[in-house]
DNA sequence: CATTTTCTGTACCTATAGTTCAAGAAAGGT
DNA sequence: ACCTTTCTTGAACTATAGGTACAGAAAATG
């Protein structure tokens, strides 16, 4: 009953992200909002309330989103390391195919609001939980066969590689070509 | 000749440069700075000309600051391992004692404004330069000695310890409990 | 169709961002 | 003592942030 939407906020939510994926959350202002989702403004606050709202919304977006990505990526037969190296190197690449350089929405929201807004920090927090375990699955598995290095234990090890994560989506960032970071991630990998 | 100064503007720019590290670029406000730094918006923008000036100035300024801190860790006599392992420590534990969580303001920086601002992208590519190559004295260092693995060149392995450098600054503001990235600190020296 | 419901665009609103300016206050020069 | 210079405070200003309130328009239901 009533007049359907003439958009498809799922989709709003998607532009939205990419929004707040460029600018940042405070750098994000409803005018860039209504730009790019080509809607009106009066669309937008009956349909997400708020900016923040949106926001919210926006990143729980991007957590499905990449919680596929990688694991795509991750979950493949065959050899461990040569899944993580993957992994990784995907990170470098996107990074380097992307003239914005956006790097890694949740890391940007971490830096940005980490510390002073608790649902942002809880948000991106359980983010990055969800990402170091799946690391911590292909790490353990690769220390079963023999793979990865024992000495370490799996739970540290996989917080280690996955710090490396975070600081390589920082990096692509101000780095002068994101394909530099290669050796990072070679070396990381050899150090596992 | 004149009325002098009422405030010292070096004692302003170290205020503005922890307003700037707690709320971010976009999120401070001159408003903010008036409060904080004692003093009214004519000298604030008589003095130093603009918001984005005094970020400027703020961001040189922690570079200043932070080069010494971690040259004062990092340049000590000794072996070299324990060298490393204290300065990723003391930023853990700088982290956990900071009730905002504020991290690194080049970290910060990068993630705000690395890829679409680029002045702030080349400050911030600078200081990440200066700190690597400081991290890069040190483990050639330790490889001519023989406590560092050979087998990595000295600048892939440094490069390498300066992104789980950077992944440390920008997870101590989403974790529980930084002390908990103490286990990262120890697989991160472990696997030099 | 008439009705009801929900949508849409536009105008509007208040507060603040970011900056400038006018008038006065504190020093040195003469 | 006065003049000049440089500083200070605080009001003022324009544009926008972030959001609300309407006045229709369009679709589903009966």
């Amino acid at each position: 009953m009533g007049r359907p939407k003439q958009f498809d906020p799922d989709a709003a939510v998607d532009r939205a992200m990419d929004v707040f994926w460029r600018k940042g959350y405070a750098g994000t202002t409803p005018q860039d909002l209504v730009d790019e989702l080509g809607i009106g403004k009066g669309s937008l606050y009956a349909t997400f309330d708020s900016k923040r709202a949106l926001f919210d919304r926006a990143l729980e977006r991007y957590r499905e989103q990449q919680a596929d990505t990688l694991a795509r990526i991750i979950d493949q037969p065959g050899p461990v390391k040569p899944r993580l190296r993957a992994a990784l190197q995907f990170i470098v690449e996107a990074n380097a195919a992307d003239p914005d350089r956006r790097g890694c929405l949740a890391v940007n929201t971490a830096a940005e609001l980490g510390g002073a807004d608790p649902k942002a920090t809880l948000d991106v927090r359980h983010m990055f939980e969800r990402t170091q375990g799946a690391l911590e699955a292909v790490i353990t598995e690769g220390q079963r066969t023999g793979e990865i290095r024992s000495d370490i234990p799996g739970a540290a090890l996989s917080a280690y590689l996955f710090t490396t994560v975070v600081g390589l989506q920082l990096l692509v960032k101000t780095v002068r070509d994101p394909l530099d970071l290669t050796q990072v991630v070679e070396a990381a990998i050899r150090s596992l």
